[in-house]
DNA sequence: CGTAGTTTTTAGTCATGGCTAAATTGTATC
DNA sequence: GATACAATTTAGCCATGACTAAAAACTACG
């Protein structure tokens, strides 16, 4: 009743099972093997623990896991990864507008939120949303059959200097670090003019609404750019 | 960060310690003794989970357990109950507000959603609906701090006939009785014509909105009203 | 006031899913 | 190929909170 998995999945999966699911998604996602360790740094547990919950995934036919091989998803396994991904993105931009919280924050709540959300729920969430595309990070969100775009644009910081961009996507959930973007004023659709890169993985200087800014190297990784013209 | 309960509590609360001390708090404004019995009845487990379970909540102060004796809430634990309450009414109102969901469905959906609020959320959904008294069934949703309301109302079964009332209040949550009481056009604030009340507890005769209704005396009984004359 | 019947509690089992510590496997280097 | 180091897995422990079955305690009635 409140969950919608591609294939029927004999038990009921729980917040944690999702998390597992999910944690193997977006890892596969960045292009690394997902080992075991990769895994359980990134969901927070033993390496122990990770091993555990992998097998029992793989019962359940969500993984594909062969000893001291990495972990990937079965077509059902990313479906699941890819529902809840779903419901994440559309809560974080949910919450954004109709509720004001603010961008660097919607990440944590949508964490805890995502796992509750029934059919009904998520299908009247994007329903007064317009069934958008992208979340307040410009994270693309899922189609409710699972189908996911690809997000265009480049690194700011691989960005030809003496031109004008528009900021498509952040790819980072730290909230600190949205609250500093924020504060300059590098919102998700801001145009910002690239004057000057730094070489060697340099800073970058941009003028973002006006004002001039160093960005650190690490942090123009981050920013996702489209060429301003390009709208 | 999720969580403010009264006093700061040692261990971090499951949704199912948080449903064991909404049901006791219910259980106990029915007025009824809180027996192991109705306890055990009301959450859906057996009697000696229930007994386990309450005498894990004595130990964390927030129920006071006697052996043989009805179970009661100490005023930390009737804190956490309301606080949930808070949570559960609240949304019930917003699902129903800003998402149009029917008010025979927002009960089970806030049942889920109620345990993983932060108060920044709950803080932001109040400010959104403008601070409101009561959900889409007429219950009173508790304040901040802990405060709840009495609702004014008598059912309309012992009310009399000849007379124009308005609903105030619906003491169901069942799906199935709130679907047919929307079918009728019984939503919160209707004005209702009492026809007749057949002797006996029998049915009584409503007019809604120039329609004329035969009710059962236990549906009637859930029915509050004021006089429609007290606007 | 004793006995029957109900309610509650106790005792003990099970599944879950974390953990640590130890064993194992895989990899890379000499 | 042997040996060292890292990654992974196994084994075994623990807490939680459900369960059943049996014991104990209350209640009520003859």
């Amino acid at each position: 009743m409140t969950k919608n998995y591609a294939s029927e999945i004999s038990s009921p999966l729980s917040s944690n099972h999702e998390d597992y699911l999910k944690a193997i998604y977006i890892l596969e996602t960045r292009g690394e093997q997902v080992t075991n360790s990769a895994l359980s740094e990134y969901i927070g547990f033993t390496p122990a623990s990770a091993t555990n919950m992998v097998k029992k995934l793989a019962q359940m036919d969500l993984v594909i896991y062969r000893p001291h091989q990495a972990v990937a998803l079965t077509p059902t396994g990313r479906r699941v990864a890819l529902e809840i991904l779903r419901h994440h993105r559309l809560l974080e931009l949910f919450l954004h507008q109709t509720l004001d919280i603010p961008w660097d924050s919607v990440h944590e709540e949508a964490e805890r939120l995502e796992h509750v959300l029934s059919e009904a729920l998520e299908d009247a969430i994007a329903a007064s949303l317009g069934y958008p595309k992208v979340d307040p990070h410009g994270d693309p969100i899922p189609s409710k059959n699972g189908e996911i775009s690809h997000t265009p644009g480049h690194p700011l910081s691989q960005s030809e200097a003496g031109r004008a961009y528009r900021l498509v996507r952040v790819l980072s959930q730290e909230k600190e670090r949205l609250a500093y973007l924020g504060e300059l004023g590098l919102q998700l659709n801001v145009e910002v003019f690239l004057r000057e890169q730094a070489p060697f993985d340099g800073p970058v200087l941009v003028e973002v609404a006006g004002e001039e800014h160093a960005l650190a190297a690490d942090m123009a990784a981050l920013l996702q750019v489209v060429p301003a013209s390009a709208e």
